[in-house]
DNA sequence: GTGATTTGACCTTA
DNA sequence: TAAGGTCAAATCAC
C-alpha cells in the first residue's frame, strides 16, 4: 500500500538523529583503547614473548578493524556510500558537501531544496548503489542539460517519515556514464541494506534488488554493475567480517544506536 | 490486487 | 515569470 497519503494527512517528520556520530565517537574511543593496550603489551617481559606477540597481533587486528569501521561510518555520514560495490569497480568520483542556509520552516507544507537543507553532492557511475531503498517520484527536463533529472525519495518516506531524498542526473555519455547524485536529508527510516546477512534473519527483511525497475532508474544500464542484495546473498563487498563483528558488538553494548543496530536494519524494514 | 512508476499540472522560490 | 521541485491520478508490472 504505497499510495501516497494526501498532503493533509501527513505528519511532520522528526528531526534527524545523531546516532551515527555517537557510534563514530564510540569507535574512536575503542581505537584509542586498542592503541593503549598495544603499548601495555609491549611492556610484557621477553620470557613471555610468544604470548606477547600473539596478543599484539590480535590487538593490531582489532585496531585496524576499528579504523576501517570508523572510516566506513564517516564515509557513510558524508555521502551514504558505505555499501558501494567493489564488483562494479565504480564508485563516487567526487564528493562535495553543501550546507544550505538553514531550514525552510514556516507554514508551507511544500518545501524545495532551494531553501536549503543540508545536502551532499557527488559524481558516480553507480547512482543506484547506495544501499537504500528509493522510490521515484518525479522526473524533469533541466535547463541547459540534455539529460532529465530523476527525483527519488526514501522508500519508507511515508511509513517512517523518512525525509531522505535523492536527485540523479546523468552528466555525460561516457562509458559508463557518470551521474550527479544529490542527497538531501538523512535517512531516519533505519532501513539501509547494510549487512544483509543479518537482515536475512528476518523473513520480512528489506532487500534491494536493482534488477527491478521499482528501485532503479531507466537511465541505469546493465553495465553499471549494480549489486543485487537478496535475502540469500551473504556478502557485502565493502565490509569485512571482522569489521561487521566489531560494529555489531559495539552496537549490542549501546542501545542508543538504534539507527545502526542490526535489529533496525532488518526488522525495521517491513 | 498490490505496489511502483509515469507524467502533466501545480506549487514554491529566486 | 521561469525553472526547479512535488503532487497525485493514471498506468504499468508482477
Amino acid at each position: 500500500m504505497a499510495r501516497r497519503l494526501p498532503k493533509s494527512e501527513r505528519s511532520p517528520s522528526p528531526p534527524p538523529g545523531d546516532q551515527r556520530d555517537a557510534a563514530i565517537q564510540e569507535l574512536s574511543k575503542g581505537s584509542e583503547l586498542a592503541t593503549q593496550l598495544m603499548a601495555q603489551l609491549e611492556l610484557i617481559p621477553e620470557r613471555e614473548l610468544d604470548r606477547r606477540d600473539d596478543a599484539l597481533a590480535n590487538v593490531r587486528r582489532l585496531s585496524m578493524s576499528l579504523s576501517s569501521s570508523l572510516s566506513a561510518l564517516r564515509s557513510e555520514r558524508e555521502h551514504y556510500y558505505l555499501a558501494s560495490s567493489s564488483s562494479s569497480g565504480a564508485g563516487p568520483v567526487a564528493v562535495t558537501s553543501v550546507s544550505g542556509g538553514g531550514g525552510g520552516g514556516g507554514s508551507r507544507t511544500r518545501k524545495t531544496r532551494r531553501r536549503g537543507s543540508s545536502e551532499t553532492v557527488f559524481i558516480t557511475t553507480t547512482p543506484e548503489n547506495d544501499g537504500f531503498h528509493w522510490r521515484k517520484y518525479g522526473e524533469k527536463n533541466i535547463l541547459n542539460s540534455e539529460f532529465r533529472r530523476l527525483y527519488y525519495r526514501c522508500g519508507y518516506s511515508d511509513e517512517r517519515n523518512c525525509q531522505a531524498k535523492k536527485y540523479v542526473q546523468q552528466e555525460n555519455n561516457k562509458q559508463p556514464p557518470e551521474f550527479r547524485v544529490t542527497l538531501t536529508n538523512e535517512h531516519t527510516c533505519n532501513c539501509n541494506a547494510l549487512f544483509p546477512d543479518q537482515a536475512s534473519s528476518s523473513s520480512t527483511s528489506q532487500v534491494l534488488d536493482f534488477t527491478k525497475a521499482s528501485v532503479s532508474s531507466p537511465l541505469m544500464d546493465s553495465h553499471v554493475g549494480a549489486p543485487i542484495f537478496k535475502e540469500e546473498e551473504e556478502e557485502v563487498p565493502s565490509i569485512d567480517e571482522s569489521t561487521r563483528s566489531i560494529m555489531s558488538t559495539i552496537m549490542r553494548n549501546n542501545n542508543d544506536y538504534d539507527e545502526l543496530s542490526p535489529r533496525s536494519w532488518n526488522g525495521g524494514c517491513q
